[in-house]
DNA sequence: CCTGAAATCAACAAAAATCAACAAAAACAT
DNA sequence: ATGTTTTTGTTGATTTTTGTTGATTTCAGG
């Protein structure tokens, strides 16, 4: 193990990536060493070399939230229209947490005077921008895997604001348990904005009525006769029990 | 791979979109070794493109106020950089609202377990994504200007949170009353940051330094002596005074 | 449908980076 | 000190990347 080794890491880790050159004059030995001392540190794969520089092998993120937001994007691309079906100009509405949510927040730019309370900073960084939208934020310390806040300051501002719409998701249908989700919390966070709603939305795309690998086990609120469900394919027999009190949407 | 990968990723998922002749002048090689560089991370399907330019496929973000952001685009990603030269890893910092923090949000997505309290949703947003981050949203209306808040609440979360960096901007540099900025209450959001952290990071590109359509006339808080300013030209003999007893940061 | 401007592609020569081998320098133990 | 081992810098052959040129394709407007 070279003395280099460690500046070595530490400076590509920092930079993201260094040419050999540079690394060299800065370390002030010749090139070649830099390479001789590089090798078994790009073999033991603790930074990556390309021709002409190094650069760090940390990975450049791609959230987790992203990569889910990209799963059956069509199918949550074709709710979040069929959404603006429900919603019009002026409309209040309660979102939560979650791709689907994520969607509809984008489809719902082309609504005008939105009135919008969300515990999710992107739903409300999205919605926020539109002008003559009053968005409110409602949390403050945001959890990373989703970017939500669940604090308790967060359930003190959904329930200050009553809103027209509720808009609320689920991680698995189940036939005999209906909606439902993997936390407590977002629960929690879905029974607060049910409350203080008019109607609610359930917004599951079809793929959340087969099997998941991560199975939930907690049941979200009961939902109201009269209350939309949103999906992209139609129901099958065995789940129309749950939706037959619902006004049930299936997006193209 | 080739060692201008990451830095065409980086830039590209920033901006959203740029020219192959943009990129090629940014980077200063030639257009055709851009348009080879990027065939394999095309093929990958990291980036798009289309005949003139690449665009990311990231999240489908494209916020209104990203048109502003559009203005000195590069000069305010080189000063996005060049913190990156400040903040480490773990560190904690407070940031504020406007398309310069937008910038430096991206960029710090390189960082990880940093500590983030900021009173801009899409900032929050932005980091919240980043796995080990803790990110903390200050407010919860929000203005449709820049999808920032100025509640009482904000302030109180950030008074409540110390951190080492505030990271500030400024709409214009005048050469007699220094940083200035529209309203009041982004003085008052500055002097909370700035009150409750160790160190100051001022950011301001070179046009703010250069006569504005629309007078700002509001002073920012006093930096302290040590306090950083980061910026993307050297700066003018006339402004010297101003930051005498600063840390001058000249990107690229 | 045509036309001119801009962007892209293919190919080749020039430039830069890499590797292998050897000699000089430094570090180490005896 | 002395010889041995390790590390370092230099050289020249080899490989990879880059810029340039000119032909081809794409795009926007008439």
């Amino acid at each position: 193990m070279s003395k280099y080794e460690i500046q070595i890491r530490e400076i590509v880790n920092m930079q993201g990536s260094i040419t050999v050159l540079e690394l060299a004059r800065a370390l002030s030995v010749s090139d070649q060493t830099i390479r001789r001392v590089v090798r078994p540190l790009v073999e033991r794969g603790e930074i990556a070399k390309v021709h002409g520089a190094l650069v760090s092998n940390r990975s450049p993120i791609d959230p987790p939230f992203m990569s889910r937001m990209s799963q059956n994007k069509l199918a949550k691309i074709a709710i979040a229209r069929s959404l603006l079906d429900l919603i019009k100009d002026g409309d209040r509405i309660a979102i939560d947490t979650g791709s689907t949510s994520a969607f509809a927040a984008q489809a719902l730019r082309e609504r005008r005077y939105l009135t919008v309370v969300t515990n999710s900073a992107f739903v409300a960084s999205t919605l926020s921008m539109i002008p003559g939208n009053n968005v409110s934020m409602a949390g403050t310390q945001l959890r990373h895997h989703d970017g939500a806040s669940f604090d308790r300051s967060a359930f003190e501002i959904i329930e200050r604001i009553h809103v027209d719409y509720a808009l609320l998701s689920a991680s698995l249908v189940d036939e005999r348990k209906g909606f439902l989700v993997h936390e407590q919390c977002e629960v929690d966070m879905a029974t607060a904005m049910l409350e203080n709603s008019s109607k609610t939305i359930m917004a599951v795309d079809h793929s959340k009525f087969l099997p998941q690998n991560r199975k939930p086990s907690l049941k979200q609120p009961e939902l109201k006769p009269g209350d939309y469900l949103l999906t992209d394919k139609p129901i099958l027999r065995q789940f129309q029990h749950l939706t037959s009190s619902l006004d049930v949407v299936v997006a193209e």
